[in-house]
DNA sequence: CTGAAAGCGCTTACAG
DNA sequence: CTGAAAGCGCTTACAG
């Protein structure tokens, strides 16, 4: 038996022929008020689960949704209420297991909650999520969980001029008004470049993301200022951000001299790359050049050597990502607020000799 | 003051900075109109595209549109319209990369085609996927793409009673007016089994999952079938197309006797804890049991060995179940339909010697 | 506590 | 080709 929640009202009418005819009109709610003799209102009220309605109607108002098979139409709730019970999502790449831990999490949240998720990929494309931006403004959906591609789009401005709250998730917006949960990139490459030293590593290059998105710029900035503060010099390239760029930069790094005796890569799917670089040049890790990677996906503890992360509270992250959401739909609260989460270092094989 | 209309009693102030003062009530097509000198019914004409208007009046509602920063509100056209542009995609696990990739694809080909993904995860659970069913139905979907956890769910025929489209992806439904999108896992099963004959194999175990669900049911009658045309004995445990399930049916095996000398396991998910097992009990692969899974996942190549697999073609599979959806939506055709797709064994290091 | 009535912001037959 | 008017199916002040 599965568990039963709550929110399963399934009170299931014994319909006699098995189904009410196909193409026939949807029940409307004064069919129901029809049926249990009240008002139109009154079914609402009972749908609303108002206070105020006698007990006697209340059951026959059930009673006759559950003869009728009546399913009430949010279409006309939404407009009437001028919102919806939705939340927009829109993430990079939902194939990205970082986003797709996310993803899964604010779900999970939002469904707890009653709140339902659109899912929006841009695919790291303005464009595209100037297009997803606009729909969710023109739906009305009670928020937004952004996690940008262009973090200075105007249309982030025009869904908060429109009071529709947004919450950067992962990366940071420039609009002030909106609420952030982030991650502290510069602090996790701090903490994995200071593994990397006590390893004995100096030869340290780091693969890095965009630095037009917030994640790619404060990750490199904490790698290079704890490189500077050990006394060493950075290196390091532009991976974007995705496997092919990963492996592009690993491989252009592997073959200059010095060779690098560690690398440090800014995501999950650039790590990918590197390892493709690596095992393509020849390279053995970590004996020949050690490994650490922002982002702890899933397959981290899969590959051989297992790769050493740094590790965001995603599910938590996301759980506050709804819950600031849900303060400020509810004007509990009106005042932008940012959290900041720290990153873990969970220490495997590919950094430091099995 | 703006020019205004005798009929708008809304007198709305300039916009001087580009930006709406926030709280302010939202535009309506009237504050248009009224600016552009036309009714109503013109900008819902251009808006929606019609043929029939005045290339005159479509400029200046265009450009009433741009100066005054107007976004119609979907809710009010989807009332009356009596429908959405949303399609609901329905899934098990969205965590699990088999369905990522699928929910990816889906995604994918409808947003080209104008279309929005409401996303569902019910974690297996008849009573989530119950609860989202009728909530895409109350939401006037277009039509759900769905992978169910309970393929005899009533609130199936509830949507498709109520004309609202259903396409079964990757797993049948009871109904036999859903389309069905599907991948042939018997036939994939013959092919795993066909490949590890041939490479001498005799003590072939299968790891399977529920039964309730068709692949399920289908990728066990295939290894059962093989085996049984092979002369041989088939030996299988279930899964239950988890992690945890594929990790403690295989370490049950191994602990048997005879040890198989192969093994095939019915998803990707179920394929982690097998390995797990293997590790656990110090079984090398394939030098001691080979290994084939059922998925392809991306982290198939990322292990070692790397894992052969029986991959479905996921974004063709998701690109037509679009394509039926929209069939049925457009009504150019009426009867249902079911596409079954051919998997495509794909051998790596984890079933042959290298 | 309940009902009649207005209204959410669009679209679309209908008449001109 | 265009506009006035009705209506999509609810919710919610308002009056009783």
């Amino acid at each position: 038996m599965e568990p039963t929640d709550a929110s399963d009202h399934r009170a299931r009418p014994l319909v006699v022929d098995g189904a009410r005819r196909p193409g026939e009109p949807a029940l409307m709610m004064r069919d129901v008020a029809a049926r249990a003799g009240v008002s139109p209102a009154t079914v609402s009220r009972v749908l609303n689960n108002a206070p105020t309605v006698r007990d006697e109607y209340r059951e026959k108002v059930l009673a006759a949704i559950a003869e009728l098979g009546y399913r009430p139409n949010r279409l006309a709730r939404n407009l009437r209420r001028r919102n919806t019970e939705m939340v927009g999502v829109v993430v990079s790449d939902i194939e990205n297991p970082h986003f797709t831990q996310m993803v899964r999490a604010v779900e999970d949240a939002a469904y707890r909650r009653g709140y339902r998720v659109l899912l929006c990929n841009t695919d790291e494309s303005a464009a595209k999520q100037a297009a997803y931006l606009e729909m969710l403004a023109a739906e009305r959906v009670l928020g937004v969980i952004l996690s940008p591609s262009d973090p200075a789009a105007p249309e982030i401005r025009e869904l908060l001029d429109h009071s529709i709250h947004v919450v950067a998730f992962d990366r940071a917006v420039d609009d002030e008004r909106a609420d952030a949960v982030l991650a502290d990139g510069g602090a996790a490459a701090r903490t994995a470049i200071r593994h990397l030293l006590e390893a004995g590593h100096e030869r340290i290059a780091f693969i890095g993301g965009p630095r037009g998105v917030s994640t790619g710029a404060e990750r490199l900035a904490g790698y290079e200022q704890a490189m500077r503060a050990a006394g060493l010099e950075p290196r390091w390239a532009d991976g974007g951000f995705r496997i092919e760029g990963g492996q592009q930069a690993a491989e252009a790094m592997l073959d200059a001299d010095p060779v690098p005796s560690a690398l440090l890569v800014a995501n999950n799917l650039m790590t990918i790359g590197a390892r493709k670089a690596l095992a393509a040049r020849g390279r053995r890790v970590p004996a020949d050049v050690a490994l650490v990677g922002i982002d702890d996906p899933f397959w981290a503890e899969l590959i051989e050597p297992p790769l050493t992360t740094l590790a965001q509270p995603v599910r938590e992250m996301a759980d506050r990502a709804v819950t600031l959401l849900l303060e400020r739909i509810s004007g509990r609260r009106t005042e932008p607020r940012r959290d900041v989460f720290d990153f873990e270092l969970r220490v495997r094989g590919s950094s430091v000799a099995g």
